[in-house]
DNA sequence: CCAATGACTACAA
DNA sequence: GTTGTAGCCATTG
């Protein structure tokens, strides 16, 4: 599949994203050149969780919500995997979630 | 091409 | 502050 260059996009994205560090669908979506999209990020990490080399548990919304921990393996997989990583979460929303922002570069050709 | 879907976001009540 | 509605756009049938 990946005959789609927008879910790659997001997958080289989501991969830059450094440990302990974590952003929101719509950061991806600018990065790529597609700000109006951030459902469609949301969309293709739905793919990319099935990926090793995607970090989807490091995406969340605008609010650091885990909106998508109900599309991992389990129902809490997503914030064991971010406390692992000494991130601090909270009635499913990380803790100082603008500390632990990460802001994507922006992509270019 | 049309309709439905979705891990979003912004705004209104 | 919480809940609902609308706009958004790429993918899929």
């Amino acid at each position: 599949m990946a005959s789609s260059i927008f879910f790659e996009r997001v997958y080289a994205v989501v991969r830059q994203i450094p440990y302990g560090r974590v952003t929101s669908y719509g950061a991806i979506a600018k990065s790529i050149g597609a700000a109006k999209s951030a459902r469609m990020v949301g969309y293709a990490l739905n793919n990319a969780s099935a990926l090793e080399d995607v970090p989807a548990h490091r995406v969340v919304n605008r609010k650091g919500m885990l909106t998508g921990k109900h599309h991992f393996s389990g129902t809490n997989l997503m914030q064991q995997l971010l406390e692992n990583e000494e991130i601090s979460i909270e009635n499913n929303c990380i803790q100082n979630f603008e500390k632990h922002f990460w802001q994507p570069p922006l992509y270019q050709d």
